[in-house]
DNA sequence: GGGTGTGAACATCTTCACAGCA
DNA sequence: TGCTGTGAAGATGTTCACACCC
């Protein structure tokens, strides 16, 4: 089945394209700011602008919400961040497990941009037992043994690993088998789930080569422009090049995650 | 040809797709496995599988670098790693430097994803004095003040920024001023910098917002369809759903960047 | 005038399907 | 026969430009 996009918008505002959706977290950043700084209304020149876009982009996503802005005058800033809010699903409690307490399991563990934003650290969980116990952010980390009894106690349907490439899978399927649909990956690996669960991944040396590319993409274009691209000297003065990058966080594919074997 | 009308995007003259240069570190990672289990050839099919894409995809991509397959049998793993990894830019050094060495920046500093694709951490930098000195991943870090000095000194042209949002805009200017013109920021801030300057940036909290979408629209696939989607019960049983996201982590041109209070 | 909302043009990315070579 | 490489179709995303409303 894998139904696929045979799926029927019973209202069509179910309809809003990915890359509109990956946005709006960064819209409600810019409004969130706004909102602390009294500012009752906003256009969307500035607010694209607060956000890193530009305002054709935002107002056509926007138009994917609805008509929630004034003609002439421009968006109201609570109002826009109770429906932005609402679209993502942050008007509730999303309690959310983090696998792996290492160095980057702490910092996601210490991170305020959860507890603002409607993610509740409902646990932290190594497989460490000199971990057990011990608080991280406050919070006591549990043993890998608890991960199902959490996972169905507090609801959770969230999680996060941080774990070493090797144990990432293991962790998975215990999470995915506990209850867990959504799951973000830190881990070097590419994880395989049954259809109906989402897997974002963030690898950060990933986003390193992606600059290197282009780092030597500008040093190149002082010199070779054919083949030849093996030697750069570091301290080139700055060229100009437009900087328009933008994609990768992705994961499955849609049906087929065959029984991969990752290192 | 060219593009009669406004500015030329980046994608000239050798002309690799984005979509494609950030999935190359994804074939990488795979083919470096498969070359440590001294795998021979690999075929697309197994590749695309072992990278989490599919063949016809994979192909597409490897069609713009060149014709390094073998029809009938696929493609050589050595010879494959060696040329993404050429026209990735990873067969050269780059050194980088880590300013803001909190929890993120530490497991930033010990993460081997590094190291092993040619990135060489040259500096670690925080501006609390009492962190100078102190070793972290066996480099000692310094401070703040010596940042331009150390960039200057180690040709440091890609610069990685784990500081509170806060400091982030003021010393994404300072590691421009010094010579980086490759940024990737882990504040939660839109760096505004000047043309020429490559900024990819990774949100912790974007990802979970996006995660949490998703997870909310398979929720509300049960019942509500209209607008009530206030009350859900986490321990919904999953159920199927299409899942491919795939985009963010862009950082636009655009400056004028207020002040953004973090979290 | 000012600024949203949006159809239509354009650009990019993905998938299909098959020709062509080992 | 098996698998790559790729033109062409299709889907998705972005930008333009202007109608329309405050």
């Amino acid at each position: 089945m894998a139904t696929g996009r045979t799926h029927r918008p019973a209202t069509r505002s179910r309809g809003i394209p990915e890359a509109t959706v990956a946005r709006l977290p960064l819209y409600l950043r810019a409004l969130t700011a706004l909102s602390e700084r009294s500012v009752p209304t906003v256009s969307s020149e500035e607010l694209a602008a607060a956000a890193g876009v530009n305002s054709a982009k935002l107002r056509k996503d926007f138009s994917y919400l609805g008509s929630y802005g004034t003609r002439g005058v421009g968006y109201d800033v609570e109002y826009l961040v109770y429906q932005i809010s609402r679209e993502l699903g942050l008007t509730q409690d999303w309690p959310v497990v983090i696998v792996g307490i290492g160095n980057l399991g702490a910092a996601l563990a210490n991170y305020g941009g959860f507890a603002s934003r409607g993610f509740r650290v409902a646990a932290l969980i190594d497989a460490d037992p000199a971990m057990a116990g011990k608080p991280v952010a406050g919070i006591p980390v549990q043993h890998t043994d608890e991960l199902e009894k959490i996972v169905q106690d507090e609801g959770v349907s969230i999680g996060v690993i941080a774990t070493p490439a090797g144990a990432a899978q293991q962790v998975c399927e215990r999470l995915v088998a506990a209850g867990v649909t959504s799951i973000l990956n830190f881990a070097p690996t590419v994880l395989s789930v049954p259809d109906g669960v989402d897997v974002r991944k963030v690898d950060l040396s990933i986003e390193l080569q992606i600059l290197a590319f282009h780092e030597q993409r500008k040093a190149g274009e002082l010199a070779a422009a054919g083949t030849a691209a093996s030697h750069q000297e570091p301290a080139v003065s700055r060229r100009s090049a437009a900087v328009d990058q933008v994609p990768v966080a992705d994961q499955g594919p849609d049906g087929d995650v065959p029984a991969v074997m990752p290192t």
